[in-house]
DNA sequence: GTCTATTGCTGTATC
DNA sequence: AGCAATAGAC
């Protein structure tokens, strides 16, 4: 076999490009081929199932193959299962255009990999740690997740004496959600307390207050929150010597799902390619769905304009995933919004099958008819893998876990509570996270309360000598000392000297890095029994746990990446079914962005969950319900079902108590579009005495109206 | 100072 | 249903 010159090699492109159409053609190799002098700015709009991921790999691997440097590629993506995806099918592509032209090199540079490759908030992490001494910060600060965040502003909000107000000041996560919405859009605290939080309009100036302190309490202790692994980094790109810096480290920049990210995001791309050279962002601006996080459409639809020639665009319009019955729907259900689109999708993948409206009484109804669809959809050949169940809110499938458990069907449930955020486990990382950081506040507070016989005030008097003792020098010398020499109170005696020499073992690393998790967990084997009754249940998340802790290479690694990207899917309490098992996929709408399934249902298609009646408050907020809806309809295969249960179950109503609601079909389905969909109710009435289809379906609707004029009883 | 019981209030989706 | 503040017992 030859070896390819150092020079780019010249493939028969058109062999491995062959597959593509023209617009994915042209997305691939706009520019591409002078990877060493890149040209400008490219904007990828992307349709769903238009195989935008596919497209963005081959974009990837024809820059390779044309001979750039993967160390020196930058792949943005939403989540690292995108960015896992992302680097498999680069390889393989690669691996397939070089294999003709017989290419080791190619592929051996590729094998070094596209390092570079990841969330926003991970690369960052990477960065500020490389960076760390050149811009203040410890390079072993610690990162907190949304809770521990919540937890620090619920440190400082007492400190300020904030929780002794005569009206109840605003809930720990409250607080720390408005400041992160500050943060990540770029408004004033006034702005964001009139759109997304009227109700503590009132606090303004004690907010502001709190954020100071909130600000000066996290870099005193070298923790970053989420926010802050962007914030620093766009203040780091914006400094020339270091820009300069940056910059010239990454020829490609490249970015997927553009439409999801902020405007801080946006401020470290156009920092780091300010003339647009070597970037490609690639998104749906029908499929924003993270305006909650501070995302804005418009980072993709301003894109553009912001370069010098502009940007160039692609569109991609055509659908390879659904069916026509299905995209007609989907699309017939996005252009209502007031918002126009760059496109509208198509495809000729015919069927007779149109997506299903189904109506069921109730929740339990739901849950039953999913069941039984589910099974008669397995018994015709189809794996429960290729089959999902979407919902707005995690809570939404609760009586579908229910069912699916007693029925003996297994599942696997992504989005939701992380069984990352459940005391135990997170007792467990706060040592950990205390002992790469011991000025770590909130994990030191949390692990000394875990000793009988010490609260908030030993707590915080242990936590101060700490931080007194080291001065300005690094208390990991000094921290193991103080806890030697603390007169711990009276009922903490017995466990004090344990926990000392735990501590000491942790700071000095005496043990390698996995086998230390084994001595954690030993140590909080007494307190968990102590403290749980289902003990036996939390013990089994701990030893899992350590088995996913093997698999990292240290601990700063294990603690960073579980919190910048904890798995995502939880278990029921039947266990995580076997990878190589048959499951039904359960997911929140969010955690089914850009994935696919053959069957897909959507439940609870009734105003009130989609869109959710905490977001119906502004225009903007009903677009981005409408969106989600989108995306869930979007990611079905060759059949949808969208289940609308006429009554729902809603738990701590103000004032109301819990209660059962009469709901209306989704606002987004208005009466018009129910043409496009098979609707019908569910259990079907015998043939015998069935009236007429058309009968049925009018039927149907006027069971609707009555439930809304029912529902209006309780406005 | 810590712990437990009681009462009142609470905004979804996620890196 | 779960958290936050408070009262009262140790």
């Amino acid at each position: 076999m030859s070896t390819v010159a150092e020079s780019a090699p010249s493939f028969d492109t058109a062999a491995w490009l062959a597959k593509l159409n023209d617009a994915q053609r042209e997305a691939v190799e706009s520019g591409a081929a002078t990877p060493h002098a890149p040209a400008g700015a490219l904007l990828v709009i992307a349709g769903a199932g238009s195989g935008k991921t596919n497209t963005l790999a081959h974009r990837v691997a024809n820059l390779v193959v044309n001979g750039a440097d993967p160390q020196r590629i930058l792949l943005l993506t939403f989540s690292r299962r995108a960015a896992l995806e992302m680097i498999r099918r680069v390889t393989r592509i690669t691996a397939a255009a070089t294999a003709a032209a017989g290419g080791p090199a190619a592929r051996a540079a590729l094998a070094q990999g596209l390092t570079w490759s990841g969330t926003f908030h991970s690369v960052g992490a990477r960065l500020l740690r490389e960076y760390a001494d050149l811009i203040g910060l410890a390079p072993t600060f610690t990162i907190n997740d949304r809770e521990d965040s919540a937890d620090l502003m619920n440190l400082v909000r007492h400190e300020l004496g904030l929780s002794a107000k005569e009206r109840r000041f605003p809930a720990k996560s409250t607080c720390f959600a408005i400041y992160s919405r500050v943060v990540n859009t770029g408004a004033s605290l006034g702005q964001v307390l009139d759109s997304a939080f009227p109700w503590c309009r009132e606090w303004e100036d004690d907010l502001r207050r709190l954020f100071a302190a909130y600000v000066d309490a996290k870099q005193k202790q070298s923790v970053l929150d989420y926010d802050d692994l962007l914030l620093y980094w766009s203040h780091m790109a914006a400094e020339p010597a270091l820009a300069a810096d940056l910059s010239a480290r990454f020829d490609h920049v490249l970015v997927d799902e553009y439409q999801d990210t902020n405007r801080l995001q946006a401020s470290i791309l156009l920092a780091l390619k300010p003339d647009g050279r070597g970037l490609t962002v690639v998104g749906d601006d029908a499929q924003s769905i993270y305006s909650f996080r501070g995302a804005t459409v418009r980072n993709i639809l301003d894109f553009p304009a912001q370069f010098d020639p502009p940007a160039r665009q692609v569109t991609l319009e055509r659908n390879y995933r659904s069916t026509q019955p299905i995209l007609a729907a989907s699309n017939a259900v996005i252009e209502q919004a007031s918002e126009r689109y760059t496109k509208n999708l198509w495809t000729d993948k015919a069927s007779a099958q149109r997506p299903r409206l189904v109506t069921v009484a109730d929740d339990a109804a739901q849950a039953r008819y999913v069941v039984e669809q589910v099974l008669e959809a397995r018994e015709q050949g189809m794996k429960l893998k290729s089959q999902a169940v979407l919902f707005r809110a995690a809570h939404h499938s609760a009586a579908l876990e229910v069912e699916l458990t007693r029925r003996n069907i297994p599942f696997v449930k992504f989005g939701g509570l992380k069984f990352l955020d459940s005391v135990h486990v997170k007792d467990v990382l706060a040592v950990l996270r205390w002992a790469e950081n011991p000025r770590d506040r909130v994990a030191g507070f949390r692990v000394v309360q875990l000793l009988p016989g010490v609260g908030p005030a030993t707590a915080a008097k242990l936590l101060d000598e700490i931080v007194e003792r080291a001065g300005g020098a690094d208390p990991v010398a000094s921290a193991g000392g103080v806890l030697a020499g603390f007169a711990a109170p009276a009922r903490a005696q017995e466990d004090w000297h344990p926990f000392v020499k735990l501590m000491a073992s942790v700071y000095g690393r005496q043990s390698p890095w996995p086998a230390e998790f084994e001595m954690v967990r030993r140590w909080y084997e007494p307190h968990l029994e102590r403290n749980h009754e289902d003990a036996v249940v939390r013990h089994a998340d701990l030893l899992q746990m350590e088995s996913i802790a093997g698999t990292y290479a240290s601990r700063e690694r294990f603690l960073t990446e579980l919190t910048l990207d904890p798995p995502d899917a939880t278990s029921d309490e039947s266990g995580v079914p076997l990878l190589d098992e048959d499951y039904l996929i359960l997911s929140t709408i969010h955690s089914a962005k850009g994935q696919e399934w053959r069957n897909v249902f959507v439940l609870n298609g009734v105003d009130g969950c989609i869109p959710s009646d905490l977001g119906t408050g502004s225009d903007e907020e009903i677009d981005e319900e409408r969106r989600l809806l989108y995306v869930a309809m979007t990611r079905a295969k060759e059949d949808l079902h969208i289940v609308v249960p006429q009554r729902f179950y809603v738990h701590n109503q103000t004032h109301l108590g819990d209660r059962h609601v009469w709901a209306s079909r989704t606002r987004f389905i208005p009466t018009p579009l129910l043409p496009l969909f098979d609707a019908y109710a569910w259990p079907r009435v015998p043939v015998a005495s069935a009236p007429s289809a058309t009968g049925l379906a009018a039927a149907a609707r006027a069971k609707l109206e009555i439930g809304a004029k029912l529902r209006k009883m309780w406005d």
